[in-house]
DNA sequence: AACATTTTTTAGTATAGGTAAAAATATTAG
DNA sequence: CTAATATTTTTACCTATACTAAAAAATGTT
């Protein structure tokens, strides 16, 4: 049996990604029925590198994995994660709505989490008046408006979106909403970072956004920037 | 001036990526107001190491570029992504619709495309007994019901939604839908993947579900696995 | 079976990835 | 303001490894 030398302790954590790297290098090559030759070429390095990355040999520098994602037509990042499966379904009777202390505004979440996951999603139904303060943050989200009406504001350019409309943008454009109706507003929010937080386990069952529990301000903090 | 030797092909691609891969690593250690020094413990590091790294004076193999992300609790991917501005809004009265040539299903694009972006959205419409067919893919996937009701299967396990119910889970688990209503099927679609595609430009300004435009299938093939 | 193509393996090496320690800079306490 | 401490940067150094060219093996095609 080949002898391991002592590995380093980030080693131990390189050793553990590269099949998993690999491996999925392979299938994305697959996908695109490429040859290793054609990604090497592409990608300005030798075949025989390629062959080794792929099983798991020997660990790519990160110029390198850039242009053999660049080859594959695919972000790096993708390569780089563990997918884990997980689902979740909620129904209208039976989810649960949060509220902040002011209880202006509620929400319904929709997303669960499973390793991996980007996605969230939250049903957010705000009171007539409510103002949400300008915040930016990484990531993306999109609004779609299902009932009433709301003004949104990002880097000081205000539009109204009604029931039907809905908007997709980079989140760390400093962004701000406002009801200025005269309606509950209830929004599909949808994001790539989770600024709503996980909630604590709710004191009632489903109720009107005007009766949802309230818990401790500060679960809700985002990044002051 | 410093004489720089001639690069390789893919050098010239880590030494673009180097600045902004220190950068964000460091606005990430500041946010959580941690010291190079700590960085580097957890990341079993040194600690000029981190700085070369931050300052973008070398480049981290991939392995210790997954312990330093680790010791700042956050995906790789995220520091090697270019988030770019960009935004849309889009107004239900004027959105375009789109349909594959058995017209049974038409779409509604809500997301946009910038660099970087992840998030894809459409609205969905089904007549009633269309079935979408089994698929699997990479990202992860959800659904809210905006109007009508719709079988879910995934993995063989199927449930009904109904309006105002989600489900949201893992693409790569084989998923499909069938309209077992009497009325068309409306379903905010949100994923991590762009499996619809984008249309091409469409004949007709905001139709009816049933009186859109129609254009060659094979536009939104997806992968065959 | 012969040939072509693709992938794997081998042998080799230049240097990138990383260190310890010194130097410089920033922050804090008195 | 000064001294002490903390943090970051820089230097000098070294070796493990990222990557190559080419040969060998495996697989695919005719």
């Amino acid at each position: 049996m080949h002898f391991l030398p002592m590995l380093k302790n980030n080693a131990q954590l390189k050793d553990k990604s590269a099949p998993d790297l690999g491996a999925s290098l392979r299938a994305r090559r697959k996908e695109l029925t490429l040859t290793m030759q054609s990604v090497a070429d592409a990608a300005g390095l030798s075949v025989g590198f390629i062959s080794q990355v792929e099983r798991g040999l020997t660990s790519p520098s990160l110029g390198s994995l850039a242009s053999i994602a660049a080859a594959l037509d695919t972000e790096i990042g993708h390569f780089l994660q563990q997918p884990s499966a997980g689902s979740q379904t909620t129904h209208e009777a039976s989810r649960l709505a949060y509220s902040v202390a002011d209880a202006d505004v509620s929400y319904e979440r929709l997303s669960t989490s499973f390793a991996g996951s980007k996605l969230h999603s939250v049903l957010v139904h705000e009171t007539p008046g409510h103002r949400m303060e300008p915040i930016s943050h990484h990531g993306e989200e999109m609004f779609y408006i299902l009932d009433g009406e709301i003004t949104v504001e990002i880097e000081g350019v205000a539009e109204v979106l009604r029931k039907g409309d809905s908007i997709h943008f980079e989140s760390c454009r400093v962004h701000s909403t406002w009801n200025h109706g005269t309606s509950t507003a209830s929004i599909l929010w949808c994001g790539t970072m989770d600024v709503f937080g996980d909630a604590p386990a709710p004191i009632h069952k489903k109720a009107s956004p005007q009766e949802v529990a309230t818990y401790p301000t500060g679960e809700t903090n985002n990044d002051e920037k």
